[in-house]
Parts: C-alpha cells; structure tokens; sequence
DNA sequence: GGCACTGGTGAAAAATCTGTGAACGGGTCC
DNA sequence: GGACCCGTTCACAGATTTTTCACCAGTGCC
C-alpha cells in the first residue's frame, strides 16, 4: 500500500486530484491519501507520528495561504523526520524563486506545475516514478526486483527462467532444452512493454542488434517459437495458440508487424 | 567536473541551452557538454565508449526528427551500458504518451518541458537536484563469509579450498595437485553470482584481468578444467558432465559466452 | 477477379556457440 | 638447461540458435 502525505490548502486541488490519486493503485493495493489543509497541523502530525506512519511519499503545495514559508516548514518538518521520504512539491508557482528554493533549498524530488496540459495524468507518472526509484533504492543492497509477473507467468530476470503456470518453459524443438535467449529476451521485453505492442524496430533496439539485421520475419519466427513453447507446457494441444488467437497471450497487433502481451484470464 | 551528455537535434535549443549550461559550474569544476544531433550518432558513441566517459547525466530529446523511437532508442543504449546514469528528458511534448512512455517504459529521472517560463534557469535546477541525488546514493558493498556453499558444494573462502561432497577438488590433469588458482575463482564468482551467469567480460572484471587478455576461449577452457575436476571427484566416469547437460552444475548460458552455477539436487 | 499486404507455417540455410584435442609461451624450480 | 605448471590460443567439428525463403490463407480495395 502507498501512503501519500499530502499539504494543500485549496479545496479544488484537493477535489481535483484526491480522486485520481485514491483510484490509481501505485503498487497492487490501495493508495491511502492523508490530506492536511494547514501547514501548522500537518507539522504537529509529523512531529507527533510514529514510524509506522510513515508516508511513501509527500505532495506539497508550496505557497499556501499566500504565503510562501507555509510548505517549506512542512518539508523541512517532514526532512528532519524521515529524510528518506522523497518530496514532490506541486504549485502554481513553475519557473520562479518558489521552485529554485524547492531544488536547492529542500531536497525537492521533483516539482509539479499544477497549470499544465494533463496534470493528472502527469502525476500519477511522476509519483510512481519516485516511488519506484525509492522502492528500487531499498532493495538494491538486497535482491533487486527480479521477479516479472503477468497473470499465470512468472519471468525470473536473473536467471532468465520463464514458468507458466508453474512449468518452466522449454524449448520447443528440445524439450530438454531451456528456451532460447533471443525468444527468453523477446518475451520479457513484450511482458514489459504490456499493454502496449512493440514494433519489430523498437524490439530490435531494445534486443540491441542491428536493426537492418533483425527482419520482421525474425521477429515473427520467434513468436512463433514462443507460443510453441507455451503451447507445449500447457500439454502441445493448441490451447494456447487458441488463445492467442482469442486476443490473450502473445497476440498480433494488427499494425506494421508489432506484438503485444495481454495477460491471460484465468478462464482460459 | 559534470560531464553532461545531450541529445539533440534542433539547432537552436542547443544554442538556448548549451552556453547555458556550459556556464553554470555543477560541481566546482568546468562542465563538459557532449552534445549529439543524431541518435544513430548518439548510440555509436555509447556503445564504443569506455567506462571513463561515463556522462553524470543525460539529457535526452525524446522526439527527435518526427520520430518518437529516435530518442528513446538512446535511452535504452544509456541504460544498457550504464545503468546509473540519470535520464532527464528535455521535450516539446510534456504531458503527452511521450511523456508517459519517458517516465514507464524508460526510467526517467525527469522530464522538462522546453516551453515554460525560466526554463535556463528551471533546467539548472533540476540538472543540479539530480546530480546531488545521485551523489548521495552509494552502493553498499556485500559481506562475505569465509565459507560459501551451495548444495553439495562448499568453498573455503580463506584458503580457496573446493570440497564437493566431502572430497576436496583436485587438478584434473594432476590428481595429486590442488586445483588451479584460475579455476577456484572462476568457480567462487560463479557460486556467489549464482543463479546469476556471469558473461565473459564479467568474469574478466571480477577477476580482475584485462578483458582483452580474458577470451572466451580462456573462459572455456577454465571451464572445462573445472568440469573435470568435479567429475574426478565423482569417480571420473563423466557423471558430473551429465549433470552439467542436464541444466545443473556449470551450466552454460546460451547467450554470448556466459556460464552459470545452479546448485545440483541430491538426486543427481 | 486481380492485387497488395499482413501474418502463419514448414523447411532449410546461415551464423553462432560450445566442447575438445593439442599446442604455445612465459614462469619457476631444480 | 630442462622439466614442470599454468594460463592462454588455435583449429575444428558438432550442436544449437537465428535468420531467411517460399508458400499459402485471409482481408480490404479497386
């Protein structure tokens, strides 16, 4: 669950963006919002809270009530508090002083124009981009995350091991064999990229060869090679192409050769 | 000295910016611009560059000659060689797809709209916010013990001694020998990758040699020595080749010269 | 219907990877 | 010098992987 912190003295921003963000899921549970609408309360909060209240993340509006020391003392309350907590700072105030004292003054992670094209889509990317980053930051010194997970597949991206359902998969000309590294780095990169398909160009870059070198006819080989290989865990019936043809799966985008994942419901 | 890498194809936002930046002092040393027109150019470049060019940042225009690929494409060569380096996108196009994708598919550390108020100064900024982030973080390094095992497998890490099963590892081509220096490193780095592979030019880095020096026919003749040496110890009758064939042991990656260790079941 | 196009399929060619035997060359030790 | 030992190379064949080719079906369009 990702807690967001968040200081804003105008009711409209509140009922603007509080929907967006309570709806979006930042990280497969519900997003809990602690709305604070003066900076004094929001210190009091702070400096009363106990660790396990920490927040994941704190939106601040800069300059509340006319007045731009308001935010800041919340950052440098929540700064003292919990310095790892990274801060986004959301104002109408892009491009001034207010901003420049956000960066260099505060350890802002990013500052947010409210008064632009899109605002809410840009951020809801740009929270789950911090959140990310400080989810990565952690778990770095460990194992980072290397578990790539769509439905029933799970990709292991240390060692490249690909289980559907449960069966590792194999490759389907050699069934003692572990799947090929080309069909292995096409998959996860389709996984990756899910929803959206990848163009036989964008896959080649993202393959890092050539892209003269990597035809479309490739690219459909090893599509080929993968839905077998599917196929072939499930029992070599055809299930799966069936699927694919069903629209899940490894599906054909229908524009200029591009693939794309579409997880599969459990149904199938 | 903040050495900054740019992508950029319009003239006259190089012109904008790039005294801009080459005026402003990062970190108490001149800044060196490395700007590219081309993404083609660009990608060259980072593919044959060496890891003392390493950039301290990368500002990237994703939208590069009507082409959305184009800037993403060096992202993605950016990542690929250097993880670490932080991507500060620079675009025409804030709080579009380009944006999302900048943020989701590549891991930005930022994205700037060209067109907004200040922008000089708001581009120092956030330059200046990244750079000091990443600074900050430092990579901690992991402790090892003095013995490391594996399955069946143990390795003294203090006097280098191999023992697989109970019986200490001998140079095949000398049983009364112990095995060779190379070799018992070779197989530690694989044990501690585990289940990791370990590439050629990884290998050679761990081990601290000239990865010119180290080929991959070195590589696999350690290997081979390696095999053998566990295979004496198991009687000499090929048992531990079969195992390696059979996906456990040293297993061979598939992909560009690259082996791995997976730890062997005891049913072996 | 003819045509251009996309995408699935079988098969084969081309490229690459890997195991193996053997040899080379620089050290070291006697 | 000569006999190791060890790390590195070379050459080559067999496996394996990747790319390519040829063909065909479906589809939309004129």
């Amino acid at each position: 669950m990702a807690r967001i912190f968040w200081v804003e003295d105008r009711t409209h921003w509140v009922d603007k963006f509080g929907p967006v963000l309570e709806a979006e899921s930042f990280d497969e549970a519900p997003t809990e919002l602690e709305v604070f609408k003066f900076a004094e309360a929001a210190c009091q909060h702070i400096k009363r809270a106990d660790d396990a209240a920490r927040p994941d993340v704190a939106l601040i509006d800069a300059h509340m009530n006319g007045n731009d020391a308001a935010g800041f003392s919340v950052s440098r309350a929540l700064q003292r508090k919990w310095p790892d907590v990274p801060l986004i700072f959301l104002s109408e105030h892009a491009g001034t002083g207010i901003e420049q004292e956000a960066f260099e003054g505060t350890g802002a992670r990013d500052f947010i124009a409210k008064h632009q094209r899109n605002v809410e889509s840009v951020l809801v990317w740009r929270i789950r981009a911090v959140l990310r980053e400080a989810g990565m930051r952690q778990t770095v010194p460990r194992q980072a995350g290397e578990r790539l997970e769509s439905g029933d597949l799970a990709i292991d991206t240390v060692s490249w091991e690909v289980y559907w359902r449960g069966i590792k998969l194999m490759n389907p000309t050699n069934p003692k064999r572990p799947l090929a590294p080309m069909p292995r780095k096409i998959l996860r990169f389709l996984v990756e990229a899910s929803p959206r398909p990848l163009s036989t160009a964008v896959m080649a870059d993202k393959l890092d060869v050539d892209s003269e070198r990597f035809s479309y006819a490739s690219y459909r080989q090893h599509i080929r090679t993968l839905r077998l290989a599917f196929d072939q865990a499930m029992g070599g019936q055809g299930a799966f192409l069936d699927i694919c043809k069903a629209g899940e799966g490894i599906v054909t985008f229908g524009d200029k050769g591009a693939y794309c994942w579409k997880k599969v419901s459990r149904a199938s």
